[in-house]
DNA sequence: TTTATTTACGAAACCGGTTTCGTAAATAAA
DNA sequence: TTTATTTACGAAACCGGTTTCGTAAATAAA
């Protein structure tokens, strides 16, 4: 590795210039004490020598670091990678850095995570909850250091601060509507944790509209996926085959409908005439799946993008409360070929 | 907001401790300078207090912020998805935070973007280059700083340093003869790029599988998508249109085959009796398309895994000098129904 | 014309760590 | 027992910015 150069400094500046550090500090920041020819010399000289200021020297000092930190389960995910590009769009736009962690769905890594952030290395915190997290100790620990913290899609009930979400219950209990619509006496919801607020309230909708039709809400209809996929496929298997035709399935998430495919692909049930099924899912090759999937389908770049300008805005403005109710923006269902037309 | 609370500093240990603000910042440091005993005291009190030492106060007097810079076209697509989970899992391994920022393929953006890495906001960089981007002196402007900087997927020839990448030439002709040998007589080439490395390689693959089983190789069977989607997708279907039953279609990016398929069908062009598709692609649902898509599915996770390693290596080893030969990781051909079987 | 105010800058402290260098006390070597 | 070395710590400089406070010179107000 080649040496550091030795990177130019404000001092030099100063030198070259014949001025002060602090002059030249402030011409840079473009403060009303320096002159106008003076911020026009500082400045030539800045451009010509290529002067880029040192962010952590600065962070040190004002005590910001323009950098917000997000904390998602995983990102090979279309509704986290889309929600990614919204936070993007205005980090970019407000100059903002966006340090990305991964809590790969587990608590331990969740609050190592957080606990580095009360360093002071970030200014605030989007995060999506792991699966596993179900106390929030840690979130106080950093909301207790005045780190402004703002839940998207995952949230925890218990903490109190801004939160954007989708209308979980409303759009499941819709979608649940369709299938009984279309003809399903019975409807396997197939979640992947128990203490999610998403799955929670998806669960909600999903009894609201069974309730709602008159049909029975039973848990064996409740599958809920561990982390093991195989054991996970096979008792799903298990499950279909025990099924009536005319069964429907709604997944509560993006990654169980594939095993969904899979299973009516190798038990030769046919989709929808056999089964029809609906998932939440961002992806944008739901379209083309065979048949066309049926989708819940979630404002993901939006919920980013509202909750990143939430958070400049908390951090841009000294007296900005944020807003403590839920935002809520709601999804479509994107009625396709897995579910009767 | 919340008013900042006054953070824990080394300084405020030194005094609870009755020592100097050196003699714990070693101890911390777990320095050989500093007894057991003194040591012990020291890291009781700050599990005591929680102590989390100010990242950018060691930052500045380090030269170093253990932070990597990642910059990437996109993150919705698989691939750069899988590729960050790469790279995330050896930056948590190694104590490294990750900076994601996205060009969007613009040269523009991926040009301040590297800007603002000369100020030592990162120690490294992993790049993956904009469509755009056709010169390098970004790259260069970077490296004279002595910023190591390490290309995957997309690379240019033109700079020296590590590269790590698949073996797009040898992919496309592989997938290409699939065609050729499935009965294809005449294969479209479907690109989005004229100048980008992995688009000039796998058309180079593409062409030499041609010539190897003497087909001819014609200019208007390379189809460049602009990017005005709508546009690309009347010329994608007129195309179609004017092509003889049996045609083959190689694409070589993942976010080229939905149109294709939505083409098809809006033409009722049947897959793979009337065109066969191949696409480069690293979405899990491709075995889900109607029909399942065979894919040139690319070692997305190992690619970000070794670069970052890669990467790591270079930072902490003083002595380390990067490889320079291209570094491939092969891809898969994975035949499924979307060519002939 | 004298006094008050504004303008435009500089010295120095500061942010919170790390590192260098110096040294008393303890220990080892002569 | 004397000298050399090692151990364990502290003072102070340092990283590269920002901010506070002070002030000479210029300008405005009395």
């Amino acid at each position: 590795m080649k040496a550091k150069i030795n990177n130019l400094t404000i001092k030099m500046l100063a030198r070259q210039l014949g001025l002060s550090v602090s002059t030249v500090s402030k011409a840079i920041s473009d403060s009303h004490e320096i002159s106008a020819s003076t911020k026009q010399r500082v400045n030539d000289l800045v451009q010509k020598l290529n002067y880029v200021p040192n962010p952590y020297a600065s962070s040190l000092r004002t005590r910001n670091s323009k950098t917000i930190g997000v904390v998602i389960p995983e990102v090979a995910d279309s509704f986290f990678a889309q929600a990614i590009n919204g936070i993007e769009s205005v980090a970019q736009e407000k100059g903002y850095h966006v340090l990305i962690y991964l809590s790969h769905e587990n608590f331990e890594k969740e609050k190592k995570i957080l606990k580095d952030f009360e360093s002071g290395r970030v200014d605030g915190v989007l995060i999506s909850v792991a699966k596993e997290t179900i106390q929030h100790c840690h979130i106080d620990a950093l909301m207790d250091k005045a780190v402004p913290i703002i839940f998207f899609d995952r949230v925890m009930d218990e903490v109190t601060t801004a939160k954007i979400i989708t209308n979980d219950y409303e759009s499941a209990r819709l979608a649940t509507e369709h299938l009984i619509k279309k003809g399903c006496s019975r409807i396997l919801f197939l979640s992947f944790s128990h203490t999610l607020s998403i799955t929670c309230k998806r669960l909600a909708g999903y009894k609201k509209a069974l309730l709602d039709n008159q049909l029975k809400y039973a848990d064996n209809n409740i599958f809920t996926f561990s982390n093991d996929a195989k054991k996970d496929y096979l008792l799903l298997q298990k499950k279909l085959k025990s099924a009536n035709k005319g069964v429907g399935i709604l997944a509560s998430v993006e990654k169980l409908a594939l095993p969904i495919y899979r299973a009516c692909e190798d038990l030769q049930l046919s989709i929808p005439e056999d089964v029809q099924v609906i998932s939440f899912s961002n992806s944008d090759s739901a379209a083309f799946f065979h048949p066309p999937l049926t989708t819940v389908t979630q404002p993901a770049f939006e919920i980013g993008k509202t909750a990143a300008s939430l958070l400049v805005k908390a951090l841009e403005r000294k007296n900005y409360e944020l807003p403590l109710e839920e935002i809520v923006i709601p999804s479509d269902l994107i009625i396709r070929k897995s579910t009767l037309q």
